[in-house]
DNA sequence: GTCAGATGAGAGCAGTGCTCTCTATTGGGA
DNA sequence: TCCCAATAGAGAGCACTGCTCTCATCTGAC
């Protein structure tokens, strides 16, 4: 084995944090620089964000970016997974806030306020990870797991007002609503699994449906569709969440 | 008035359609065909469709695209009209399609299944009129009346129903469901006047709502956040239909 | 102190939107 | 029928882009 080599691996695998030496410190430093201008053009100029113009603002020339981002897709997936995690925090934050983990209703008006709070201050990183997508770009799979960290903060509504008896009974739906398919039953299990929602399918589904809701009424917002409609933004959205809560049954008395 | 002026008077007053110059039609069919190849590329290249690669596909030079739109802003707001016009007369012919007038739920069902079809047979138009902005267009006042029309069947939906005693009675969701702040309820009353549903505020509110979910439903599937979680997605598409439309109340019996 | 590896500068390539000038064609009015 | 202006296209050029390659400098571990 290489000295070179060895010594990576020295720093790779024993001392990970503890000691990070100058000139790893220097770089991160400069990663986040980088990751902050480039945020800032993001405002101005959405997904066609210019490398060129983000090395400028930060005094060097464009080649020397690409010793910390292998191209624009590279740091695109940074802002991306950073986004994701900002929103993610924003959520799990709002949630961990209601003091009365019981007030099932409350939480929900919290985490969608929360999700909606976030998309209007930072409209272009809310089209980054929710628009539609960037022309020429794949995401990689490591945009996955910080994808999923805000629906699972449903997930653990549900189950808390499952287990605190607010939900509606197992497939009240049956009758009146319209039934699933078994497939597609088995499909939504699996989410209801993915999401540690210990709940029947009726009421995840009714629940992935309010959560589309949610996401399609701040999109509206974000997007424009509401301009010249609808000034009163956030009220029309309380009314949009709170008919949605009671679709779920989260308004019901426990 | 110089002569020049005359005959651009003449020819745009006093024969509009009758007698188009066989200059005038050529160049209506090559308009005609740079959407066409346009089209084409924004399939592959998104919205970052490249003008030069059109002009080559044609056979011609870039420059003497300019001949035809003043810039790449003005072909995309001409694929952009195209897209609604052509989204609207699909929702249209759908809802006309109903031949019971008064089946509201078969109607607003039709229409749904309409949209989700076409933006799943063309996901890049989809993005290009329900997506994310694109970085530095700003969409002409032209775009705002195509954007309208398949708004206007949903008004025509709720106007039956309303005629037809379908729809809850007036101000039902004001017990149980939450109230309309009165400045949110005239705007909502505005939009019911625009679209010519002369329906209760609550009703149409209920309506927005569910057209909300409707598109956020056909987001999710356009831009990839179904994938590997529901492979189902005409009936998951068909189940949370159903469901708002029990939830605007078009499903009660008349 | 040395020398490999990290960092940045600069030139260059192929592509972009768009403008300008020049030429060929064409069609309507005298 | 001829003429002249309006039209359509070609080509060069500008400023920009992402990205690659080479070269010089600096730094930190041995």
């Amino acid at each position: 084995m290489s000295r070179a080599l060895l010594s990576f691996v020295c720093d790779n695998l024993f001392m990970p944090d503890s000691a990070p030496s100058l000139r790893a410190r220097v770089r991160a430093e400069m990663t986040e620089e980088i990751k902050r201008v480039a945020l800032r053009h993001l405002a101005t100029d959405g997904t066609a964000l210019s490398l060129r113009a983000v090395a400028r603002d930060l005094g060097m020339v464009s080649s020397a970016l690409y010793r910390y981002f292998a191209n624009r897709d590279e740091l695109l997936t940074a802002l991306i997974v950073d986004a994701y995690n900002v929103l993610a925090e924003e959520v799990e934050r709002a949630d961990a806030a209601v003091t009365d983990r019981a007030d099932v209703l409350g939480r929900w008006l919290a985490v969608g306020h929360a999700i909606r709070a976030w998309a209007v201050a930072k409209p272009h990183e809310y089209a980054l990870i929710y628009g539609s997508p960037i022309p020429g770009y794949a995401a990689p799979t490591t945009t996955i797991e910080p994808a999923t960290r805000p629906v699972l903060v449903l997930g653990g509504i549900l189950a808390d007002a499952r287990s605190a008896g607010v939900l509606p009974e197992k497939d009240v739906t049956l009758e009146g609503g319209s039934p699933l398919g078994h497939k597609l039953r088995a499909e939504i299990e699996t989410v209801a699994e993915v999401v540690g929602a210990e709940v029947d399918a009726a009421a995840v589904a009714r629940a992935l449906l309010a959560w589309t809701e949610l996401f399609g009424a701040v999109g509206f917002e974000v997007f424009g569709r509401l301009n010249n409609v609808i000034a009163q933004r956030e009220e029309w959205f309380d009314w949009q969440l709170r008919s949605m809560a009671r679709f779920i049954g989260l308004g019901n008395r426990s």
